[in-house]
DNA sequence: AGCCAGGACGGAT
DNA sequence: ATCCGTCCTGGC
């Protein structure tokens, strides 16, 4: 087990953002699980955020709206790190910061291309301005999605923190105690058997043969940005344990797709009800009806009902019966 | 105690 | 192309 890192502060950075900008609802998002990867601090409306710049150079953020520093749409953050940072590293940083939370997407085009339908109105006028967010690197997504496929919410919780203790480094800032998201180097070093006793079950091969795929194909991530959507997708499923869920996770999260989205167990109940006023409806029903109403935008129209809901509804968040 | 849900795979058709 | 049994664990 190795010793907590504790992290210095480094210096301020102010990224701007084309308006209009939701800086809560883009940086936390309700209907994600929690991890300790971040945490959002309700009271002051600042998120920590971990971050690695290589194997040993840890970084700490916190974040807050650059509307309360200097009056402009965006993020002000904070950074924290174990090492001393070079202009190369910050500007690192702040491109991870700027594909994380999509600051330079437009997201009027998208207002104005659902404009006649009403049932999104009300999400859209409560959560104006927010994005996607993924501050997971591709590796990272689809150890996540790994873990909530075919199975619930608790229990991804659970897996996520016996492999976050196990293989994640454990570091300090600013009075908060968080984990950095392991390697592929860390699993791979590892064994199946390993990772089988921290209760991942069968996925425990899918996570390896992920990170032996991800150890000898290092700009993996940089070539699927340039692909176009279907030999992205195809690209992404040639990974073993990687399915069309969680292939659809990666090209909507971490791809910045927004035509994607998986109407599993939840999702598919959620929808059939808004759609046709009961829960009931098959899968493919609810597909081809989001599809009509929406198009290519249907993962971003979703993204936007289900955070409504979630916000309106805070005690979703301690739904864990079912995915 | 036994049975089922939930993605991905691989083999059979 | 589609269908089915299997993997694993926690909950019913």
């Amino acid at each position: 087990m190795k010793k907590t890192k504790k992290l210095q502060k480094i210096c301020e950075l102010g990224l701007e953002a084309v308006p209009p900008f939701n800086f809560k609802y883009t940086v936390y998002k309700p209907s994600h699980f929690p991890t300790k990867l971040e945490d959002f601090d309700e009271v002051s409306e600042s998120m920590y955020r971990t971050f690695r710049l290589s194997q040993d150079k840890l970084v700490g953020l916190k974040m807050v709206d650059l509307q309360k520093a200097r009056g402009k749409d965006g993020i002000m953050t904070e950074i924290f790190s174990n090492r001393t940072l070079t202009e190369q590293d910050l500007q690192r940083i702040r491109s991870h910061i700027n594909h994380a939370y999509g600051l330079n997407e437009d997201v009027k085009s998208f207002y104005k291309a659902v404009a006649d339908d009403l049932s999104i109105q009300g999400p859209i006028k409560n959560l104006r301005g927010m994005r996607v967010s993924c501050f997971e690197n591709l590796f990272e997504i689809l150890n996540i999605s790994s873990m909530l496929q075919n199975t619930t919410v608790k229990r991804s919780e659970q897996m996520m923190e016996n492999m976050l203790s196990t293989f994640g480094r454990k570091v300090v800032y600013d009075g908060r105690q968080l984990y950095v998201f392991y390697t592929p180097q860390d699993i791979v070093a590892s064994s199946e058997q390993k990772l089988r006793d921290l209760k991942v079950g069968y996925r425990a091969k899918f996570i390896m043969d992920i990170a032996k795929h991800f150890s000898t194909n290092i700009d993996l991530a940089d070539r699927l940005k340039t692909k176009d959507f279907d030999e992205a997708k195809e690209e992404l499923m040639e990974i073993r344990g990687v399915g069309p869920y969680s292939a659809r996770i990666a090209l909507f999260q971490y791809l910045r797709r927004p035509n994607e989205i998986n109407f599993d167990s939840w999702k598919r109940k959620i929808f059939s009800k808004l759609f046709f006023g009961n829960d009931d409806k098959p899968v493919e029903k609810v597909e081809k009806e989001a599809k009509q109403r929406w198009g290519d935008l249907m993962g971003y129209a979703g993204l936007y009902i289900i955070e409504d809901l979630f916000v309106r509804n805070p005690e979703m968040q301690y739904w864990r019966k079912k995915k």
